[in-house]
DNA sequence: CAGGCATATTACGTATACGTCAACTACCTT
DNA sequence: AAGGTAGTTGACGTATACGTAATATGCCTG
């Protein structure tokens, strides 16, 4: 663990911190950085977590559950924090909001699809191991 | 395309042919095939798909698409046509099959928050829009 | 102050999922 | 017979997403 002087109420974290709470090494985080995906600020050399910055790290792990690259996830964030004060910008945003949107639908189609097939098999199993395990002794 | 002799009237599907139709390169699918996830039949050295073989396609696309490794689709394929005669098969095929169904669930809840969120933007900058576009000229 | 632990950077290694030739074969058309 | 098109099998290349040392540094504790 890391001891940072915390003067003020705000939650601070060290990268050790995010990596346990999250399952993940160190080493991913970094190179989530890398990436342009977060961006910590440091004490000396040391990075430090800002409860904003651990909010974001949760966003970029939701992407990869979902299955996006992380390409896709820092276009995602940027979404988030876009530049709301240009009508420009928030055209952009809005075309690449509805893509983003269009593809978690068709997305949920998929999974929807998917889940009913599985509970279709699961079913069945269920059923065969109900007869086949009170009928015989294979 | 490729001229099959159809005596019957069950549809043959050539390599290109499913390429096209899925948008995908021949060497995608011949790529599955040497991961295990497909097993076409051949005329001489050339493979020929049936409907069956085609729909198997389908579903790794599908698979793709949600965000699974080959690896992860080729065991839901092998969840779809599991031996179900033998009870110890049956009781693997359940344990991976909630496993998955596990994950979809969570996957599921994941792509509802972040559609939900990505609609609030995009509320958010439909008005903006709408302001700024009455208003001002910028 | 020595040791240990967490952190840092740099660099090379690795698995996945194909892309991209290369060289060859088979069939169809002209 | 000559192309042209579609197919085949290697084999090597590449982007993504990290893992894994190697080496160094700062801080805490005994």
């Amino acid at each position: 663990m890391m001891q940072v002087e915390q003067v003020q109420a705000q939650k601070l974290f060290s990268i050790g911190d995010l990596a346990e709470e999250h399952a993940i090494s160190p080493r991913t985080i970094r190179f989530y950085e890398d990436q342009g995906l977060i961006a910590p600020s440091r004490i000396g050399g040391a990075r430090i977590y800002t409860a904003r910055d651990r909010a974001r790290l949760k966003l970029i792990l939701r992407g990869k559950r979902l299955g996006f690259s992380l390409a896709d996830i820092k276009e995602l964030l940027d979404l988030y924090d876009a530049d709301r004060s240009q009508v420009t910008q928030l055209q952009a945003t809005l075309k690449k909001g509805r893509q983003r949107i269009d593809e978690l639908e068709q997305q949920l189609r998929d999974l929807t699809v998917t889940l009913q097939e599985l509970r279709e098999i699961e079913g069945e199993v269920l059923h065969l191991l109900g007869s086949k395990g009170t009928t015989d002794k294979n």
